[in-house]
Formats: structure tokens, C-alpha cells, sequence
RNA sequence: GCGAGCGUAGCUCAGCGGCAGAGCACGCCCUUCACACGGGCGGGGUCACAGGUUCAAUCCCUGUCGCUCGCACCA
């Protein structure tokens, strides 16, 4: 056995027993990598002849969950086949340093290193030494995902691996916010944005997921006075008092007027009012708005501009707060602002209970209801997120998505399925301005620079050396310390990877990228935004197609997580029971638009299919084996075993000629669902023929020309080779590893020679992976063979049948009687009499008429296709009742099915109507179920009339 | 409320105009010389419900019910 880094890859002969993954896959895989079987070229290559795709950067801080198990599945199989039809084909990966998370993972292991019992933080660390720390802990923790890609088979061109926060990357960060800000797309502002109390940074509206929460809904009294303070009066002379619903009653604090609609005539004489704000007695105008809705509640609102998105507008509309501060009242900090008056200083869960019980004593809180409503959870620390008004960075998003929504309305980009394009158009038509700065330490510190002197803002590429504005020296200035959402550097993964901003050859192959395969689940966060970047620095899409995948859910269809405990870890799948089994099983559940409900039994049933395989392959070995020790000349022919097989194609025997004529029809339907993207069409394809017409019956066809010896079984051998190496090949995408080994082990084959190949330096690489991928030949395509076999099976399932039906071993031979109504089955029947026998394990087929079974009863099996009719002697073989039994059920089934057809033919309209095709062969099956209900009626009524047998009712 | 998707065998899912399919599970028979991770035979479904189009509907259209996911939310 070779070393796997050699040139030519480990052969294990003889093949082990059965199919172990664990002892071949990896070093597969460093057998692959080694020899750069992943490496795409950007040396003069045309880009025609490019594929190129990016991974969806998983987080660095990521262990290898299903969902990244399918979508790298995916991934790999399209550029497994890309790469095998011979286009230069890049899959280029890399991580993301996703802020929030790897922040978060690096301050809970300092937290342990604290003194004294208290925790220690980033803020005793300092920002330097913190975010050293968390390079630190990138290096040393950051391949666990990169590693477990390889595991699953993930053909990734390693050489060009990026993160996020590479050197060039963050280059490409500063480029685009430089310019952007420039173009006027970027600004800095005080607005109203979501805060996680609990992260300490701005969130996007993204970020925030609104969730059903149980809560109260607290009906309060806020008084109504005119400009001079006096109580404004009802009609019927009571003071007038406006009853106002919130969720939150802390938030009261920062009511800047309360608001009823313009044409609502129970306020009408409540409008110029105002209204007084209960506890801390501020006078807060009465607005009229068409936003609120008269008929909930009691169609008066409360107006906190500083804490509520719609509140804010409302206040916008109203050019408030009239002579008032816009007050925030929540703090950054969880903690009430000294805005808040007595409150001040208190938490938000505190204030809430103080404000309700001086309310209570006021005599100000009517009614308290149950109530459900959404509440805004960090997506990361699933905490409360409060709306608050702060100074953040923005991208100005509306000039950015015109084009965007026009690249897939023109369809230069085409979603699959397609139905996620309006889900696209939805987001992007509605889209708001995109605040992408977080108070975070670890990711792409904000390149601007506020001037001690001029309080002037310096964006610049580089640290400037003085102010813009005023020429104060560098030493004046001072780097916002806020740092970018991680999703601004993911917008740039496909041309920063490739080296933008430089002008790169990888560029100039590879963008726009082929194919971008992802979950539906981060259209907006990702995808969206990848496509707006793309169009404005690039000029051009990103990716011209994409293809988004399902979600996996555990067997319930619950989304798999941590706390539920319901997660099915993909390398546990893959310890257990290999890579190739997990992999097939996701691409033959990969069905479009909808979940993928994964379950251990299926990646068993898979794990099986492997074996099967593993051992149609040692089948070969050992016949191969046993056909050169009986002496036989067995060499590769001139021109290689399809050559010749094509050559001699007219001389095979039908069985051979029909494997060969059931292959072309496989390799068409697997192309074809990977041009659709139906992998799971093509998976079905293969495992189909593979289990069910290679192993159950063309190798035990098989069988009897290997024992005959001579011609006949050099041609078998060669078109066993054939069908199995052009298998493993349409397997390769699926099943990389299996297929190599097994690859491995064949003779007569080839060193790779696809344009892929010939790019790398070795003169003689022996792999599967580069492999011309198999095409259909129309020569090979045999319809006769097709029908010859399909007749055979159908006598030899009708003799399986009797056998299983009437319980008999197939150790008791029996002989069968065949009798032929015309002269061609005759023929039909003499030359294949030894296929017949031996695939229906039955001791002798002879021709004879009725009776010529010399035993008193006959079991009588007609068929019309061939058009032969088979019959058994039953004497001490079946008993009698069951052999009735048997006939009755049949008869029972041809009757139906014949029903069935006379009704069918019965209407006039439909013999009008119908294709006459339909129409002929319609009265085809009528004749046959005819002829055949005679025969079985004929054949129940003589068994009823043997001596000694009760006539059954 | 708007949008998308889904309801097919006990379970997980294919099929999407011409007599309902697979895997697993189940029953019976087989350690037959590639494979017990196996072979053979079999049982099991008014294709959610109600209308409509059609010669023909699980498949197309409309409505109802049930479930899931987005988006927007009524404070």
C-alpha cells in the first residue's frame, strides 16, 4: 500500500468485509488537499470555463450544526460536479469574526480569571489587551469549524481561505465606509434605534426578534386642564379625563403628548387641550393623528417619542415635543435616566412597580387587563431590547436598494425557488436606513476621528495626521471607539475574498460568483445587502443565481437547539456512521421549499446503501479474481473497456446490454437534477438503480455468464467495470468518500484528465474527483435488451410470487411447465431457460400442455408478457386450499383492474376525447385481463373438481 | 392584517393530469458461494375537507379547516 501522499493513491486490496468510513475518510481528504485537488487556477483561465461560489462564513466561534452540514453538502456536490465536467471551479471559504458572539465567548473566559471572587471583565482589561486576547483565542479556537468542514467532505480551496477581519479584508471595510460616507450613503446621527441593555450595544432591526410575551394591559387616567391649567370641562359638566392603555407603564415618564384621532367626536372638545402627565404633572399637548385607532383601547395614545418606533414618527409628524426636551428616560445602562425624575436611577423591572403603585395610591390606575403582546428580544441574548433615542452610525439604505430590486426584477439575479423573490422585494421596497454601529470592542473599529479642537468628524483610510477641518495634529484625534455591524464586512464576502480593492486576476475569473447557496433565513441580513454592495463597488451582481435550502428540524419539526435538547450533532452522524451516509441522506432530503425533518433511521438506511455498494464492488474483485485464476485472458482492452464495449455493443448478451442501456437513462436523470437544483431527484436516481436494477438484478444476471467462463465472461467482467466506475463517478458528488476508496480499487482505470487535472503539476494523479463526470452516450441506449429483461423479470417475479405466496423454502425445487401461445415465446423461453432457473431457483423449466405436471392439481400462473402460461404440480408441494387461496386473490385483483378498464372504455367521451394511444392501449389491457380471467377461472375450477377437495363456496 | 409554504401508508418524505411510490417500521419464509448494513414474498392509503374545470384530478382553480414560517403590528 502507498503512503496517501504519494502520487498515486492508496489502493486497498483486497477490499475490507464491509463498508467502515472511519478507516478511509480522512485520509482521503488529506490525500485530496495535498495534492490540490481543490485549487482553482485565476492564471489566464477564460471565465467562461469559471464556477465559482462563497461559503456562507460560518462564525468562528461555530461547532458544525445540520445546518451547516446541509448547506457545505450542497455546496460540495455542485462543485464536485462542476469540477468533474471541467470548469475551473472555485469554492472559496473562510469564517466571519461575528462580534457579538466571539466578544461574548472571550469574556466569559476571562470572567473566571477575576479576583477575589469577582468576575474580571474587558473593561479591567482594557481594549488593546482585550482584543489581543480575543486573537488569541480566534487562533487557537478558531479551526474547530474550518476542521469540521473537512470532516464532511468539503472540497474548499484552503489556499485562498479569508476571515472577516483579515488584513485585507478590513481594507476593503475602510474602502467602502470611506467612500460611502463620502457619497453622502453613510452618516452619523441621533435616532431612534434598538438597545440591548444586556449586550450594551445598538442593534439593527434585524437583530431584534418581537416575541409573544404574557403581559398586563394598565388603563390610566390623565387628566385634561387648558393652557392656564384649569380642568377643561365635559358636556355634562364632569372634568374632562382621558383614559390611555399601555404595556409599559414606565414609560410614562417620558410622554411628550398624548394623541387621539383628528375625526375621533368624542375628543373634540378635548382638542388645543392638554393633558396633565400623571405623577410627575408635566402639561403634554393633545395631538390629533390618523395613525391611532380609534377603535382599540380607548382611542387615546401616549405619546413617548424617545421609546416607541411609532411614537418616534408621531413626534416627528408633530414637530415635537413642542417646547419640550425630547426625553429619554430608559438608559443605556437598564437603569431609569435622572429625566425620570424620583424615579431616576432605578431598573426598568423597579421603576415599572414604583410608577404602578404611586398610580394606585393617585387613584389614577382604573382597570388592568391580561394582555398579549410582542415584546423585542436581542437575537443574541433573547433579553429585552429597548427603543431608544442615540447617537449612531447609519447607511442611508434607499439609494442603495433601487438597483438592487431592479437586478432581480431584470433577473440578473434569479432566486430558487423563486417564490423568495417577493419575500426580497417585500423586505427591500420597505427597507429602513441601517444603523451599523455597535459598542463593541471586537470587530472593524469605525474609521472616523473627532477633533479635540473643532469637534469635527475625519473619515479616512488610514489614522489621518490631522483634522480635516481645522489641521489640528493626529494627536488631537480620537478614533470613534465604536466598532461595525459583523453583517457590513459579510455584504463584501464576494469580491472582498477575491482581493478587491486591489485589482485582482481572482477578480477578473471568478466575479460574479456562479452560485450563492444559503438559507432563506438570512435573505435580509445577508443576502440582500451582499447584492446591494456588489452592484455599487463592483458595478455588478454578486451571483447571478440564488439557491436557498430548507431548514433542518429534529423528527417533530421543531427547530433544533441547545435548550431543547432535540440537536442532532452532525459529527456524532459522522463518527457513527460516516460522512457519505449523512451527506446522501441530506441531498435526497433536500426537497425545495420547506423543512427538512432529519432522522437517525434515514442516515442508517443510507449507511446501508454504502455497504451495498461497497459489496457490488467486492462482487467484481473476487469474480475478476477468480476469472484470471481460472486462467482467463483478462486485460484491459485497446482503447480502454467503454471502447470496447461501444465497439462491441451488437455481440453483448442482453443482460449486459441492458445494464448499459439503464445507465444512460441514470446519467441523464442525475445531470438533470443537478442542473435544477432537485438534488434530491438525483439521489432517488442512484440509490434507485444502484440497489434495485444494478445489485438486485443485473448482477445476479450476472452470475451465470461468469460461471460459463470464456467470451461471455470477459464481457461481463468489462461491463461490470463500466457500470461501476461510471456509478462511483455520478456518485462522487453525493459520496466523495466511499466513491474514491472504491475507485481506488478498480482496475483499468484512469489518471485524472479533466481540464481541472491538467492545470496541476503532477503528471499522474490518480483520483475520482477529477474524473470526467459521466455522460450520456445514445448509442448505448437498447430497447430491446430493455424488454427482454423486463419479460424475464416478469416470469421470474411470478414464480417468486407462487413461492412466497404459498410458503415454500426455496430450498424445495420445483419444476416449472411453461406453455407458449405463440411460436416466438417458444424461442423466448428456450433462450433464457438458464437465466430463468436460476434467478427463480427452480429445479427445471420445460414445455408441456395441461396435465403434463403428472400431479393432480396444477397451479396455473398466465402471463401476457411474454405470452406464456407457467404451471406447477402441487402434489406435495402446496396444499391445496392455499394454492386457492392464492388464485382467488389473483383472480380477484385481474377482475378489478379489469372493472376498471371497461369503465374507462364504457364512456363515449372518453374514447372521443382521450389520445387514441391511451384509447388503444386501454383495449390492450382489456384483452390481456380478459385472457388472463379465463385462464385463472378455468385453472380454479379444475383445482375444485380434484377427488378429495371440498368445493369451496 | 398582508405574504409564503405545508397537510399523501404507523413514522419521515417523493410524486403533481391518465389504475397511489420509496425508506424506516410491521408480518411470513430464508445464515443460497457480494452483502443479515442481506435476499424473497406480503399486509397497510375515500392522497385534510367541500365545490369547480376536464373524457379523466392526489395533481389545476375556488372556498373551508388545521399546522409552519416571514413581514407589519393595536399603544
Amino acid at each position: 500500500m502507498q503512503h496517501p501522499q504519494g502520487p498515486i493513491r492508496p489502493t486497498p486490496h483486497p477490499l475490507a468485509k464491509s463498508y467502515e468510513p472511519a478507516t478511509f475518510e480522512t485520509a482521503l481528504y488529506e490525500y485530496w488537499n495535498n495534492h490540490q485537488c481543490f485549487a482553482a487556477s485565476d492564471e489566464n483561465e477564460p471565465r467562461q470555463q469559471a464556477f465559482s461560489m462563497v461559503i456562507p462564513p460560518p462564525n468562528v466561534t461555530g461547532a458544525l450544526h445540520m445546518g451547516h452540514a446541509l448547506t457545505n453538502t450542497i455546496q460540495d456536490i455542485l462543485v464536485r460536479w462542476r469540477r468533474m465536467k471541467g470548469e475551473n471551479t472555485l469554492w472559496l471559504p473562510g469564517t466571519d469574526h461575528a462580534g457579538i458572539a466571539t466578544q461574548a465567548q472571550v469574556e466569559k473566559a476571562i470572567a473566571k480569571e477575576g479576583k477575589g471572587g469577582r468576575p474580571l471583565t474587558r473593561h479591567d482589561m482594557g481594549r488593546d489587551a482585550f482584543i489581543a486576547r480575543t486573537w488569541k483565542w480566534k487562533e487557537e479556537h478558531g479551526s474547530q469549524i474550518t476542521n469540521q468542514l473537512k470532516r464532511l467532505g468539503s472540497s474548499l480551496d484552503w489556499k485562498r481561505e479569508r476571515f472577516t477581519m483579515d488584513e485585507g479584508l478590513s481594507k476593503a471595510v475602510r474602502e467602502v465606509f470611506v467612500r460611502l460616507y463620502e457619497e453622502g450613503l453613510i452618516y452619523r446621527g441621533e435616532r431612534i434605534i434598538n438597545w440591548c441593555p444586556r449586550c450594551q450595544t445598538a442593534l439593527s432591526d434585524l437583530e431584534v426578534i418581537p416575541t409573544d410575551r404574557k403581559g398586563f394591559f394598565w388603563h390610566l387616567i390623565y387628566k385634561i386642564v387648558d393652557d392656564s391649567g384649569k380642568p377643561v370641562k365635559n358636556p355634562d359638566g364632569s372634568d374632562a379625563q382621558l383614559v390611555i392603555a399601555t404595556t409599559r407603564p414606565e414609560t410614562l415618564l417620558g410622554d411628550t403628548a398624548v394623541a387621539v384621532h383628528p375625526d375621533d367626536e368624542r375628543y373634540r372638545h378635548l382638542h388645543g387641550k392638554k393633558a396633565v402627565l400623571p405623577l410627575l404633572g408635566r402639561l403634554i399637548p393633545i395631538v390629533l393623528d390618523s395613525y391611532v385607532d380609534r377603535e382599540f383601547g380607548s382611542g387615546a395614545l401616549k405619546v413617548t417619542p424617545a421609546h416607541d418606533f411609532n411614537d418616534y414618527e408621531i413626534a416627528k409628524r408633530h414637530n415635537l415635543p413642542q417646547g419640550l426636551p425630547m426625553i429619554s428616560v430608559m438608559g443605556k445602562d437598564g437603569r431609569i435616566t435622572p429625566a425620570g425624575g424620583p424615579y431616576g436611577g432605578l431598573k426598568f423591572a423597579e421603576a415599572r412597580e414604583r410608577v404602578l403603585q404611586d398610580l394606585r395610591e393617585a387613584g389614577l390606575l382604573v382597570k388592568v387587563e391580561d394582555h398579549l403582546h410582542k415584546v423585542g428580544l436581542c437575537q443574541r441574548c433573547e433579553n429585552v431590547a429597548e427603543p431608544i433615542i442615540s447617537k449612531q452610525w447609519f447607511v442611508k439604505i434607499a439609494p442603495l436598494a433601487k438597483p438592487a430590486i431592479e437586478a432581480v426584477e431584470q433577473g440578473k439575479i434569479v432566486f430558487s425557488p423563486k417564490s423568495w423573490e417577493k419575500t426580497y422585494f417585500e423586505w427591500m421596497y420597505n427597507i429602513r436606513d441601517w444603523c451599523i454601529s455597535r459598542q463593541l470592542w471586537w470587530g472593524h473599529q469605525i474609521p472616523a476621528w473627532y477633533c479635540g479642537r473643532c469637534q469635527e468628524i475625519t473619515v479616512s483610510r488610514e489614522a489621518p495626521t490631522q483634522c480635516k477641518h481645522c489641521t489640528a495634529p493626529g494627536s488631537e484625534l480620537r478614533q470613534d471607539e465604536d466598532v461595525l455591524d459583523t453583517w457590513f464586512s459579510s455584504a463584501l464576502w464576494p469580491f472582498s475574498t477575491l482581493g478587491w480593492p486591489e485589482s485582482t486576476k481572482a477578480i477578473r475569473t471568478f466575479y460574479p460568483t456562479s452560485i450563492l447557496e444559503t438559507g432563506f433565513d438570512i435573505i435580509f441580513f445577508w443576502v440582500a445587502r451582499m447584492i446591494m454592495m456588489g452592484l455599487h463597488f463592483m458595478n455588478d451582481v454578486p451571483f447571478r443565481k440564488v439557491y436557498l435550502h430548507a431548514m433542518v428540524r429534529d423528527e417533530k419539526g421543531e427547530k433544533m437547539s441547545k435548550s431543547k435538547g432535540n440537536v442532532i450533532d452532525p459529527l456524532v452522524i459522522i463518527e457513527k456512521h460516516g460522512a457519505d451516509p449523512l451527506r446522501f441522506t441530506l441531498a435526497a432530503m433536500a426537497g425545495q421549499g420547506r423543512d427538512i425533518k432529519l432522522s437517525v433511521d434515514r442516515v442508517e438506511g443510507y449507511r446501508a446503501f454504502c455497504n451495498k455498494l461497497w459489496n457490488a464492488t467486492k462482487f467484481f474483485h473476487l469474480q475478476l479474481e477468480a476469472a484470471k485464476g481460472a486462467g482467463e485472458d483478462i486485460e484491459e482492452p485497446a482503447g480502454g473497456v467503454e471502447g470496447w464495449l461501444r465497439h462491441h455493443r451488437n455481440e453483448l448478451i442482453a443482460s449486459n446490454r441492458w445494464i448499459l442501456s439503464r445507465l444512460q437513462t441514470l446519467i441523464e436523470k442525475v445531470e438533470q437534477g443537478l442542473e435544477k437544483f432537485e438534488l434530491n431527484e438525483s439521489a432517488q436516481a442512484l440509490y434507485e438503480f444502484t440497489w434495485h436494477e444494478f445489485c438486485d438484478w443485473y448482477i445476479e444476471f450476472s452470475k451465470l455468464p461468469l460461471k460459463e467462463g470464456g467470451q461471455v465472461r470477459v464481457q461481463t467482467l468489462y461491463t461490470l467495470q463500466s457500470v461501476l466506475e461510471a456509478l462511483l463517478k455520478l456518485m462522487h458528488p453525493f459520496m466523495p468518500f466511499v466513491t474514491e476508496e472504491l475507485w481506488g480499487s478498480l482496475p483499468w482505470t484512469r489518471p485524472a484528465t479533466t481540464p481541472a487535472r491538467r492545470r496541476n503539476q503532477e503528471p499522474e494523479l490518480f483520483t475520482i474527483m477529477l474524473q470526467p463526470f459521466p455522460r450520456p452516450e445514445p448509442i448505448m441506449k437498447d430497447a430491446e435488451s430493455e424488454r427482454t429483461i423486463e419479460a424475464l423479470k416478469t416470469i421470474i417475479e411470478a414464480i417468486r410470487n407462487f413461492r412466497g405466496e404459498n410458503n415454500i423454502s426455496p430450498k424445495t425445487a420445483f419444476t416449472v411447465i411453461y406453455n407458449p401461445s405463440i411460436a416466438a415465446a417458444d424461442v423466448f423461453m428456450r433462450m433464457y431457460a438458464h437465466d430463468i432457473k436460476a434467478l427463480a431457483r427452480i429445479s427445471d423449466l420445460q414445455r408441456g400442455e395441461q396435465g403434463s405436471t403428472k400431479s393432480k392439481a396444477e397451479a396455473v400462473i398466465p402471463l401476457t408478457n411474454p405470452p406464456v402460461e407457467l404451471r406447477i404440480g402441487l402434489d406435495g408441494l402446496v396444499n391445496v386450499q392455499e394454492e386457492t387461496k392464492r388464485l382467488e386473490k389473483e383472480l380477484e385483483k385481474v377482475n378489478s383492474d379489469l372493472a376498471h378498464v371497461q369503465r374507462k372504455l364504457a364512456q363515449e367521451t372518453f374514447v372521443a376525447k382521450a389520445p387514441p394511444e391511451l384509447v388503444a392501449s386501454e383495449r390492450r389491457k382489456e384483452q390481456e385481463y380478459k385472457t388472463k380471467l379465463l385462464e385463472l377461472e378455468r385453472a380454479l375450477k379444475r383445482i375444485s373438481e380434484i377427488p378429495g377437495q371440498a368445493p369451496r363456496a
